[in-house]
DNA sequence: TTGACAATAGACCGATCGGTCTGTATTGTC
DNA sequence: GACAATACAGACCGATCGGTCTATTGTCAA
């Protein structure tokens, strides 16, 4: 069998994915990846070394695709018109089937554990986010730059929290917000 | 000794409270709980049958207080501030030195089974609250007080998550968006 | 053909999980 | 003084946890 064309570590990133996020960290036992992914133990501690280190692995591999998937749905806007149509990314992303929160709050509050390596890819992402925000309320000639990209993250977050809570009506109410916002 | 003054199931709730809502339900093991609360097994068991059922019972007790709470803080604003108001409540609550998100969106996230007994006692109190917060918006005489009720929940939703994940500042800028939301 | 390499299966480890059970000490009530 | 009730301590259960280790298989290059 070829196997850099399966790819045991792609496997197991696969497999966590689906299983840490779906049903959170601390509640998936390293077994389960392994028979989700078809793997050996061994291969997992080849590649990974602990599982807190899978996790890590698994949170920054999630980060990098949401990343490229936002800046590719952003592509055509212009900048100016960013951040809102962000938000409709936001509910589009509510809205599919396997949504389940944000696995960064996740990481955050799951792993409580400051020096986490995973919590340290989340902060990370959560910088990305900070930092896009402020380019594109900067971008869309708001009055207060600063504090509406401030603004744009409690709506996330909120949008977020509480889409897996509520169901994904609450991204939809947060873009609405984000409207107003952008618009006064 | 007077047990009734000592109260064994008190002070299990209490320790679960603390644990529990501090380092997490799934991270929290029985005999923690039970060393924090100088407690017996038997005790646990005969009070609360199971440790899914210790995790309701602790959730139920936080969210009674939290609406007693909540209602004193308000009890000497008129109503058409409380909407308002709340939010200095939420940033004094995200200021606090134990602040670890909400134990509403932690159940949730962690406790996957929905049928959950504490799964159930949080979607009672995210009721509450948005009903709490469709009075307050009527109260306050604004355009569309559904919409804007809605609104309040998605900024309640991101300033605690937000908070827990970059610290409190993110509890005052749900106050000030909601500051420009209901005068708007 | 051989040897290095990467993957497999799965036994095994000590620790901890939620939960049961036995036995004892203390309490207030009759 | 006897009784039931309540709490205690802690042994014990099977299952699972994260992690290590041995042994085996299949693939590729020299």
């Amino acid at each position: 069998m070829n196997t850099s064309e399966s790819g045991v570590r792609d496997r197991l990133l696969d497999a966590a994915d689906r299983l840490f996020y779906q049903e959170g960290v601390r509640a998936v036992g390293i077994d389960r990846v392994l028979a989700e992914a078809d793997a050996a133990k061994a291969s997992l501690y080849q590649h990974f070394g602990s599982k807190d280190q899978l996790v890590a692995s698994y949170l920054e591999r999630k980060t990098k695709d949401a990343r490229a998937s936002i800046e590719a749905y952003l592509a055509g806007t212009p900048p100016s018109q960013r951040a809102l149509t962000f938000f409709d990314w936001v509910v589009a992303w509510a809205e599919s089937k396997d949504f389940r929160g944000c696995p960064l709050q996740h990481t955050v509050s799951e792993l409580t554990d400051a020096a986490h390596p995973a919590r340290v890819i989340a902060h990370g992402q959560r910088e990305w986010f900070a930092e896009r925000f402020l380019e594109w309320t900067k971008a869309a000639g708001v009055k207060d730059a600063k504090a509406t990209a401030r603004a744009l993250m409690v709506l996330f977050d909120g949008a977020v929290a509480g889409s897996e809570v509520d169901g994904p009506q609450r991204a939809s109410d947060a873009r609405w917000m984000a409207k107003k916002l952008l618009a006064g």
